[in-house]
DNA sequence: GCAACGAGCGCC
DNA sequence: AAAGGGCGCTCGTTGC
C-alpha cells in the first residue's frame, strides 16, 4: 500500500481526509486536486499554512464507488482497518496540538461520534489517543458542491487557529445552580438583580392534556455562570418574576418565542434588549433560510449548512462542544432533571456568550444598524401576531359556497371536455391531457427543461390556439387554489386570523410571515389583492367594532432606491414631482410620443416594464406576464415586443446598468459584499467559477440594495407607528395589525383615522441618503372597514365593496358611516 | 404510511 | 439563445 502522505512530522496540525481522489492518487500527494487548492486557500484564510500541517487521510485506496462508508461493509473493512492502524501510529508519533477532521468519516473515526452537522466545530476528545484534541468540519469537496459550506468550514478553521497553539483540551468552565436550595437561590437572584444584562432561556413541555407549559426558566448574568429556576411553588415564580420584570437588558436566543411564551404564563418580562438569532441573522444573512428551534418544531423549512439555531450559533461563536441533544425529551418526560436543568444553564450561559461574541463582530462587520431595526420590530410584531385581525365569518361562508359551485362548474367542463376526470393540480394528469390528447407543442420550463403545464405555458398556448378546455383549466385552479390556501385556513376560536413573523426569514431584512405555530392562520404576506377573482379574499378582514382600518403604503418605494442608486436624473427628477404619471412619462420616452397621444395600453406596457427591468427581467417572461393578464386588460405583447420594451427601457434610462449595476457587479467581485443605505451587509457566498453561476449570483445581487432597504424602512416605521402611534396616542385606540413589506396596516377608533393617517405618515417619513444625495419616499393611504378596495361598477355605476379602502383623501367618514 | 420533493402560485 | 429577485402554502407524486 502507498501511502499518501505529506508535510513535516512535527507538524502542530494533523489535517485527515477521508480517502484519495484520482488527482491524490496519481500524484501521490495528498490534497492535490482542485478541491484540495480551495482547501488550502480556506486555511489560509484562517491563517492556517497547509504546507505546515501534516496531511493524511484515514483510507490509503480509493474509497469505492466514491463513497466513503463502503469502507464500513465487510469487503472492504481490511482496508479501513489498515488505513486507521497507520493513523493512530502517525498521531501517537507526531503528537499535534490539534488533528483537523475533514468530513463525517474522519469524524466518526477519530472520535466515534456520528453526525457532521452536529458535531462540525466541536472540540473533541479523539479515540486514537489519549488527550489529542479533534476538531471536526466538513469536508472540503463538500465545499465544492454546497458552496456556502467553505463559509462555515472557514469559521471552523479559524476556530482551530486558536485551538492549534497548545495542546490542552479545555472547555469553558462555567458554575450553575441548578434548582438550588431557596437561601441560595435568592442570594444568587439578589446578585443577578444588579447586573448589567440578562440573558433568559425557557424551557416548555406538554402537560397530560398535551397543553404547552413552562418547565423552567434559566437566567444568566455572566458567560461562565447560570441559574435555573422551575415553574415550581410560589416562591420559584416570585423569583422568576422578579428577573423577568425588571428593566435590565434582556438577551435571548429567539425571544419573540419565549417572550410572548412568558407573558402567556402572566409573566411580563420588559426590555427585550438583543437576540441572539437576530444579531446572528444581521452579520450573516444567508442563514435565512437555515433552521431554528421553532422552524424545526413547524417542520417546514429545509436545512441548510449555514443555520441559526443555538445549536450553530454555539459552534461558531464559542469554544463550547456541542451539547443540544443533552436537552432532548423522552416520551416518557424527563428522566434526569438534573441533566435537564444543566441543558437550561448551558443554553442560558451560551445564549449570553454568543451576544458577546456578535458584539464585537458588528464592530468588524458594521451590520450592526440592521440589527436593531432587526430588534424594533420585536415588540410590535409579538403584538400583532397576538391580536390578529377579525374576519367576516359570513363573507367566509358566502365565498366557500360561491368557490364551491365555481370549482363544480368548470370542472365537469373539464372532465367532460377531456372525456376522463382531471384533476388540474396533478402534473401527469396535466402533461398528457395538453401534450398527448390535446396534441398542443409542449412547453418546457426555462429552469429546468422539463415539460410544463403551468399558468404561462398555458396562457400562452391560450393565446395561440384558443382551445376552449385551456382557460377552464386555469379558473379551477384559480378557485381551488383560494380555497385551498385562504378559506381553508383555520380562523382562532374570537374569529381572527394570525401569523407569525419571522424576523430572520429572508436574506433581505423583509420580514416573512407564515402560520402561527399551533398551526391556525397563515401566512398573511401573500392574501390576493391583484388577481379578479382573489379580491373578495381580503375583504374578509375586516376592523374591529368600532374601529377602521387605516394602510398606508410606500409608493414605488424600490424605483426611487434604483433610482438613487442608478443616480439616473431622468428617474429623479420624475419621482420628485409628484404632478407627474412616472409611467406615461417613461410611455413618453419609450415610444418618442406626446403625452397627450399616450394611450392606457401604452402607459400599462410602460409600466409592467418599468416594474421587472430594474432587476433583469427578460421578453420571455415580460410577455407571460403581460398574457396573464390579459382578460383584464385587453393588452398583450409577444416575446418580440417585450424584449424591445425592455431594451428601450434600458436605453432611456442607462444610467440603471452602467451605474447601479455595475456597481454592484464590481461591489460582488471586490468584496462579494453589499451594503444598503440602511447599513444592512450582505455577504454573497455563491458559486461565480462558471458564466451562468456568476450572472444568478448578480441578478440575486442586482434585487438586494433595493429590496432590503425599503424592508428596513418599512421595518423602521412598524417600529414608530407602534410606539409613537399605538403606545403613545392611546386616546386613539390604534393597533399595528400588519406590514407588507412595504405597507402597514394598523386600526383604530373611528373619527380619529384622519389623525392616524396624518401620523403614520409623519412615522413613516426616513430620509435616505445614497451617493450623498438625500430624499424621502412619499407613501399614500387609504382607509375603510374591510381590507378590500372599494369600487365602482363602469357600466352600471353601483358602488361596489361600500364599506371597502378608499383614498383617505377622499375619505368622508360621515357618509360612510351610513352605509 | 410517512417524509421529502417538485410543481404551481399567491404577494411585494 | 437566454435565467428577474425575495418569501410560504397546498397538493400530488414518489421513494422508502
Amino acid at each position: 500500500m502507498k501511502l499518501i502522505q505529506a508535510g513535516p512530522r512535527t507538524a502542530k496540525v494533523m489535517l485527515v481526509g477521508e480517502a484519495p481522489t484520482v488527482v491524490e492518487e496519481a500524484t501521490g500527494t495528498p490534497f492535490s486536486g482542485g478541491a484540495g487548492q480551495m482547501l488550502s486557500h480556506m486555511l489560509s484564510r484562517a491563517g492556517i499554512s497547509m504546507s505546515e500541517c501534516f496531511r493524511t487521510n484515514v483510507v490509503h485506496v480509493r474509497a469505492p464507488e466514491g463513497k466513503f462508508e463502503k469502507f464500513y461493509t465487510k469487503a472492504h473493512q481490511l482496508d479501513l482497518a489498515k488505513g486507521l492502524f497507520r493513523l493512530k501510529q502517525d498521531i501517537n508519533e507526531i503528537q499535534p496540538n490539534l488533528v483537523i477532521g475533514l468530513g463525517s468519516g474522519p469524524l466518526y473515526l477519530l472520535t466515534g461520534r456520528k453526525g457532521i452537522d452536529k458535531y462540525r466545530g466541536s472540540i473533541l476528545p479523539c479515540i486514537l489517543r489519549k488527550g489529542q484534541k479533534v476538531i471536526c468540519t466538513y469536508s472540503h469537496g463538500f465545499a465544492l458542491k454546497v458552496y456556502e459550506a467553505k463559509a462555515v468550514i472557514e469559521m471552523d478553521f479559524a476556530k482551530c487557529a486558536g485551538d492549534m497553539q497548545y495542546p490542552e483540551l479545555n472547555y469553558p468552565k462555567r458554575e450553575f445552580f441548578l434548582n438550588p436550595p431557596l437561601d441560595v437561590r435568592a442570594a444568587v437572584v439578589y446578585e443577578m438583580l444588579q447586573a448589567e444584562k440578562l440573558s433568559v432561556d425557557i424551557e416548555c413541555g406538554q402537560d397530560s392534556n398535551g397543553r404547552w407549559t413552562l418547565t423552567c426558566v434559566g437566567f444568566s448574568d455572566r458567560a461562565d455562570r447560570a441559574l435555573v429556576i422551575p415553574w415550581g411553588d410560589e416562591m420559584c415564580r416570585f423569583h422568576i418574576r422578579q428577573l423577568c420584570e425588571n428593566d435590565i437588558p434582556k438577551i435571548c436566543q429567539n425571544g419573540m418565542f419565549d417572550f410572548s411564551f412568558l407573558r402567556e404564563m402572566g409573566i411580563n418580562i420588559r426590555n427585550f434588549w438583543w437576540d441572539t438569532m437576530f444579531a446572528h441573522h444581521a452579520l450573516m444573512a444567508e442563514c435565512a433560510s437555515g433552521e431554528d428551534e421553532m422552524t424545526k418544531l413547524a417542520g417546514k423549512k429545509k436545512l441548510s449548512v449555514l443555520r441559526k439555531g443555538l445549536g450553530f450559533l454555539t459552534s461558531i461563536y464559542t469554544r463550547e462542544p456541542f451539547y443540544k441533544d443533552e436537552g432532548k425529551v423522552s416520551a416518557e418526560g424527563v428522566k434526569d432533571w438534573n441533566e435537564f436543568y444543566g441543558y437550561n444553564a448551558k443554553d442560558a450561559a451560551v445564549t449570553y456568550e454568543i451576544h458577546e461574541v456578535e458584539d464585537k463582530e458588528f464592530n468588524d462587520f458594521g451590520s450592526r444598524p440592521a440589527f436593531e431595526i432587526e430588534m424594533g420590530v420585536a415588540e410590535p410584531l409579538m403584538a400583532a401576531s397576538k391580536r390578529g385581525i377579525l374576519i367576516d365569518m359570513d363573507l367566509r361562508a358566502e365565498l366557500v359556497k360561491e368557490y364551491d359551485e365555481q370549482i363544480d362548474r368548470f370542472q365537469q367542463a373539464l372532465d367532460l371536455g377531456a372525456g376522463r376526470p382531471i384533476n388540474v393540480k396533478s402534473n401527469p394528469d396535466m402533461l398528457a391531457l395538453l401534450y398527448d390528447k390535446l396534441k398542443l407543442p409542449m412547453k418546457l420550463n426555462r429552469k429546468t427543461k422539463n415539460p410544463t403545464a403551468d399558468k404561462d405555458a398555458i396562457n400562452e398556448l391560450a393565446g395561440k390556439y384558443d382551445h376552449p378546455l385551456l382557460k377552464v383549466i386555469l379558473r379551477i385552479r384559480e378557485y381551488r387554489d383560494f380555497k385551498e390556501r385562504y378559506l381553508n385556513a383555520v380562523v382562532g376560536g374570537d374569529n381572527r386570523m394570525r401569523c407569525s413573523f419571522d424576523v430572520t426569514g429572508t436574506k433581505s431584512g423583509r420580514l416573512s410571515s407564515r402560520a402561527s405555530l399551533d398551526g391556525s392562520g397563515t401566512n398573511l404576506h401573500t392574501i390576493p389583492v391583484r388577481k379578479k377573482a382573489g379580491a373578495r379574499l381580503r375583504q374578509m378582514f375586516i376592523a374591529d367594532p368600532g374601529k377602521v382600518l387605516v394602510v398606508r403604503d410606500y409608493k414605488q418605494a424600490e424605483t426611487w432606491v434604483v433610482a438613487y442608486l442608478a443616480r439616473c436624473r431622468a428617474l429623479i427628477e420624475l419621482l420628485n414631482d409628484p404632478t407627474r404619471d412616472i409611467h406615461k412619462e417613461t410611455a413618453v420616452r419609450i415610444y418618442n410620443e406626446a403625452l397627450e397621444l399616450i394611450t392606457f395600453e401604452k402607459r400599462y406596457l410602460a409600466k409592467r416594464t418599468g416594474h421587472g427591468s430594474n432587476y433583469g427581467l427578460t421578453g420571455v417572461r415580460l410577455s407571460a406576464m403581460i398574457e396573464e393578464d390579459y382578460e383584464t386588460t385587453g393588452v398583450r405583447a409577444s416575446v418580440r415586443e417585450a424584449q424591445m420594451l425592455i431594451d428601450k427601457y434600458f436605453m432611456i434610462y442607462p444610467e440603471i446598468k452602467e451605474n447601479f449595476w455595475y456597481q454592484v457587479e464590481r461591489d460582488i467581485k471586490h468584496s462579494r459584499t453589499l451594503t444598503t443605505p440602511l447599513g444592512r451587509r450582505r455577504a454573497f457566498y455563491g458559486d461565480m467559477r462558471d458564466q451562468r453561476a456568476q450572472e444568478t449570483l448578480l441578478r440575486d445581487a442586482y434585487s438586494f440594495i433595493p429590496q432590503s432597504t425599503v424592508g428596513d424602512l418599512c421595518n423602521i416605521a412598524v417600529r414608530k407607528v407602534y410606539h409613537d402611534i399605538e403606545l403613545g396616542r392611546p386616546e386613539w385606540g390604534a393597533e399595528f395589525l400588519l406590514s407588507v413589506h412595504d405597507s402597514i396596516m394598523m386600526q383604530c377608533n373611528i373619527g380619529c383615522e384622519l389623525e392616524v393617517a396624518a401620523a403614520m405618515e409623519e412615522s413613516m417619513k426616513y430620509p435616505l441618503t445614497i451617493h450623498g444625495e438625500t430624499f424621502t419616499i412619499p407613501s399614500d393611504c387609504q382607509i375603510g372597514f374591510n381590507w378590500n378596495k372599494q369600487s365602482k361598477n363602469k357600466e352600471t355605476g353601483e358602488i361596489v365593496n361600500p364599506k371597502g379602502l378608499v383614498d383617505s383623501e377622499h375619505w368622508n367618514g360621515a357618509s360612510l358611516l351610513q352605509v
